[in-house]
DNA sequence: CATATCATCGTGCGCGCGTC
DNA sequence: GACGCGCGCACGATGATATG
């Protein structure tokens, strides 16, 4: 009956505007991945100044005394992502399928990767219907390409050859640049989780130019949770599993940062005083909403004429509850504003 | 005592299953 | 086939413990 609820304090995120920036001078490079990086700069520079960029993220508050505000990582996530849409020919979950690289929907094994279609879609064809193709190379074929969209685009870059008659390998152009990539904020466990699939990913033979792994440093990382991956960690894990050999594609590790005058911990401690304020405000009128509600229902029903007896009449109850509804959804507009929404 | 790491807890999301 | 319920998992968050 009501469309009003209760509203806890508990998981509220304030919204909050900060400056993302890539700290340049801390990024990393593993197996000639500097080499990489001056080659292909036009390519990788997309990616650092797609992070450069103003965010909307989630504020939350901390039972540490010593940082009181801290910035949800979720939120970062999204934003992020958000940020790098902007690159052309991103793609964003993307498994590595028989050496080839393939984006679904779902959870896989790559936040990100920016490829050459054709020599990939040559991979996978090759895989598929050539020379050395397997038994059930069309079966394959149709698993992953009932996507009508990427049929399409398959077709446009394999019109010129037909299944059934051509029936050499595809000679793959070694030109090709492709870069898969991590943005991690999750637990520091997900790093190894990470380098399991990188090294996953190498055995089965897909073209690995540039691993890129984003994570946080500086004011950022004691922003976020105690056990997000941050730059040093990533370091000297990436560093352990390149000496020993377990990785040996270029990795490249993206640290990135929040502007500190972006960032004033005192407006959102206000913020948060301002909206428990008024989330308790609300309650208070929740409570009395409840009471109202009672005694209209007792009045109507005439159950108990004790209840009613403050009250005039019917009229005045109801026009009470109108008034105290729409004071309080006007109350949570304003929280709402506050709050950070993740679906927006 | 400060910082790093460990152990554990809490939450949300996707998925399967059943019901209407 | 839409919905809702429960379950398990992955992801964060945090208090406890180790380290120096």
């Amino acid at each position: 009956m009501n469309d009003l609820k209760k509203l806890s304090k508990k998981n509220k995120y304030l919204k909050g505007s900060v400056e993302l920036h890539v700290v340049k001078n801390k990024i990393q490079y593993f197996n000639r991945g500097e080499d990489i990086y001056i080659l292909h700069k036009k390519s990788i520079n997309q990616i650092i100044d797609s992070l450069n960029s103003t965010l909307i993220l989630g504020i939350n508050e901390r039972e540490k005394v010593s940082a009181p505000i801290g910035i949800n990582a979720k939120s970062l996530n999204t934003s992020i992502r958000k940020s790098m849409s902007i690159i052309k020919d991103i793609n964003f979950e993307t498994s590595v399928i028989n050496g080839s690289f393939i984006p679904l929907s779902q959870k896989s094994d790559f936040d990100f990767s920016i490829y050459d279609k054709e020599t990939n879609y040559y991979n996978f064809w090759n895989y598929c219907y050539g020379l050395e193709a397997r038994k059930k190379g069309p079966e394959i074929f149709e698993k992953y390409f009932s996507d009508s969209e990427r049929k399409k685009e398959w077709e446009r870059y394999m019109s010129k050859y037909e299944n059934d008659k051509y029936t050499k390998d595809l000679i793959v152009p070694s030109t090709s640049f492709n870069i898969i990539g991590e943005i991690q904020f999750g637990n520091w466990a997900m790093l190894y989780k990470d380098m399991f699939r990188l090294v996953a990913a190498m055995n089965k033979g897909a073209k690995i130019d540039l691993y890129v792994y984003i994570c946080s440093t500086g004011l950022l990382k004691t922003l976020l949770s105690d056990q997000i991956v941050y730059l040093d960690k990533a370091i000297k894990e990436f560093k352990e599993n390149v000496n020993n050999h377990n990785i040996t594609v270029p990795v490249m590790i993206i640290p990135i940062d929040i502007d500190e005058n972006s960032f004033t911990e005192n407006n959102y401690k206000n913020a948060f005083d301002a909206v428990h304020t008024m989330i308790n405000e609300y309650n208070d009128d929740f409570e009395e909403l409840i009471k109202l509600q009672e005694e209209k229902e007792a009045y109507e029903n005439s159950i108990d004429m004790e209840i009613i007896k403050p009250v005039k009449n019917m009229n005045d109850i109801s026009n009470k509850i109108d008034i105290l509804k729409k004071e309080m959804h006007k109350k949570i507009t304003i929280i709402n504003e506050y709050l950070y929404n993740p679906f927006e």
